[in-house]
RNA sequence: CACCCGUUAGUGUAAGUGGUUAACACAUCGGCCUUUCAAGCCGAAGAGUACGGGUUCGAGUCCCGUACGGGUGACCA
């Protein structure tokens, strides 16, 4: 029998989502989908110092660039609402009389500065600096949160002093801690919000959260997730703790290996789709080593069982490479109509760019574009005269060869008083040229190459011929012979 | 310091409950193709599974220890 799955992404409006957390967002909603689960999306915005302007708002943004829609959770609605942590302390606060109530939780009053000592002392003799639990049986009066805030008190956990807590983790088999290692952990703050290790509780309870995928950094937290989920005579989910990600340098990944934000990415001109296949495929295999795979695949073959527990690397030669392979199966036109917005920055085109003729262009780009951006430098020739020539393909093919200046008029001349207009129509032209001349036709072809593009790589010289077409091309072999005229004169 | 987690070619992963010469992809190198650069096709090199013990007829797969990396030890999440 298939229980009915319903997974979580809770991150904390505190900054702009990290790729990690995104992954584990991604992981959840795989997961849902493969099931036939409800993924929902839940803030956790119980730390009112590191609160973040407008993280809320980046946490869509990047999950809907992703296409990871939540099917009930903050901004989709649902019956287990609200879904702000914030809007939902009657609910905490219910739970904590519940608790005080029954023993397992009471009122604190210790100062911070009380705490801090017995911490500093508890360091000095080389033990974990734990809460004494100075007011465990003091019977403290809980008259809700209000009075909590009124007091500067908090409610703490009464943790069991022995015995061993463990869990079953479905990645990693039984893991299990000692319960002296664990202190009375606060429930509720004298702010009258919740630690995230109650409101966690709580609210996978009552959205009835069956699994919870998370990262690796909350396997020390969650035997106190289970102590609270017993004492409360809850079912607990079950747990899967996602490996981290590495930079390549193997340390965890931060700002210093580059872009940690999933829009950033975007900027680079990675496609979201290649982000998506790149994302699955950290911490996941589909099990017979498939590396392109579409967003259906992935979720018909997500399985927790292909999950991985060792880190992963997030390797961006990989994820260029992925990106690659998705733009060159694209069609000319929707790979345009992604590149534009690079394009437009530079001014290489404009809303006036005639789109039949951009879809022409990006065919034949496809495959030599590892990211969108580099549309700029692959195809600003197709938009705009050459503007300047790469030195090195210029002396080689043109200014460096004998009698060119004779050859490239020549062939002007023959383009000028002919009608090409394929790229056969070209070549043809090109080659008879070249055998009038008695010269090799690589010597037209590498120069008319340079004057037209200004590099010396890119797509077949006669498929960019055609495109560009007749009139462009005398233009610019006008450029490069005035170009040439103008070194000569000047060395003379 | 304590408690946890992890460790298969440069990188990502594969190798059902231990069973032949550890597989695939990216990257690298070489060849073919070609006017160039890619792509594509063909091929090569690259790990004996962090290290050391053990259990076993047999271990990447199980056990113990060590090293290295990481996490947690908050009125942060």
């Amino acid at each position: 029998m298939m229980e009915d799955v319903r997974v979580r992404f809770a991150p904390s409006p505190t900054g702009f989502p990290h790729v990690g957390n995104i992954r584990t967002a991604l992981f959840n909603y795989l997961f849902a989908r493969n099931r036939n689960g409800v993924f929902i999306l839940r803030i956790e915005d119980t730390d009112r110092e590191r609160l973040v302007n407008g993280s809320e708002k980046a946490i869509e943004r990047a999950l809907s660039l992703l296409e990871i829609r939540p099917d009930e959770g903050y901004g989709a609605g649902g019956d287990f609402g609200p879904y702000r942590q914030s809007e939902r302390i009657g609910i905490y606060e219910k739970i904590a009389a519940e608790m005080i109530e029954k023993k397992t939780a009471y009122v604190c009053d210790c100062s911070e500065e009380r705490l801090d000592k017995i911490r500093a002392r508890l360091r000095e003799e080389k033990k974990n600096p734990m809460y004494d639990r100075f007011c465990r049986d003091k019977n403290l009066p809980y008259e809700g949160v209000e009075s909590l805030k009124a007091w500067g008190r908090v409610v703490r956990f009464a943790s069991p002093f022995e015995g061993e807590t463990s869990y079953e983790d479905f990645l990693r088999g039984k893991v299990r801690f000692g319960n002296e290692t664990m202190d009375d952990m606060v429930l509720i703050k004298k702010d009258g919000f919740p630690t995230y290790n109650f409101a966690n509780v709580v609210d996978d309870h009552f959205m009835k959260i069956s699994h919870v995928l998370r990262g690796d950094e909350f396997i020390s937290s969650t035997p106190k997730h289970v102590l609270l989920y017993r004492s409360l005579n809850w079912k607990e989910p079950l747990f899967v703790h996602l490996p981290v990600i590495l930079g390549s340098d193997k340390k965890r990944l931060s700002k210093r290996h580059g872009s940690v934000s999933i829009e950033d990415y975007e900027k680079m001109g990675i496609l979201p789709e290649a982000m998506f296949n790149f994302l699955s495929l950290l911490g996941w295999s589909p099990g017979n080593n498939e590396e392109i795979l579409s967003r259906e695949e992935i979720i018909s073959k997500f399985s927790l069982e292909g999950l991985s527990t060792s880190p992963a690397v997030f390797d961006i030669k990989k994820l260029e490479w992925i990106n690659s392979v998705y733009i060159s199966k694209m069609t000319g036109e929707k790979i345009f109509s992604r590149a534009k917005v690079f394009l437009c920055e530079k001014k290489l085109v404009g809303e006036d760019t005639d789109v039949k003729y951009a879809a022409q262009v990006f065919e034949l780009l496809k495959t030599r574009l590892p990211k969108l951006s580099d549309s700029v430098e692959r195809a600003g020739y197709f938009f705009k005269d050459p503007w300047a020539y790469d030195d090195g393909a210029w002396k080689k093919s043109f200014s460096g060869v004998e009698e060119i200046e004779y050859y490239v008029e020549s062939l002007k001349n023959a383009i000028a008083h002919d009608e090409p207009v394929t790229k056969d129509d070209f070549e043809a032209l090109l080659r008879k040229t070249a055998e009038n001349l008695g010269i090799k036709t690589s010597v037209l072809i590498h120069a008319l190459r340079v004057s037209i593009t200004g590099v010396s790589a890119g797509p077949g010289l006669f498929e960019i011929c055609e495109v560009i077409g007749k009139e462009r091309i005398l233009k610019r072999l006008e450029n490069a012979l005035k170009k040439y005229k103008n070194e000569i004169s000047q060395s003379q």
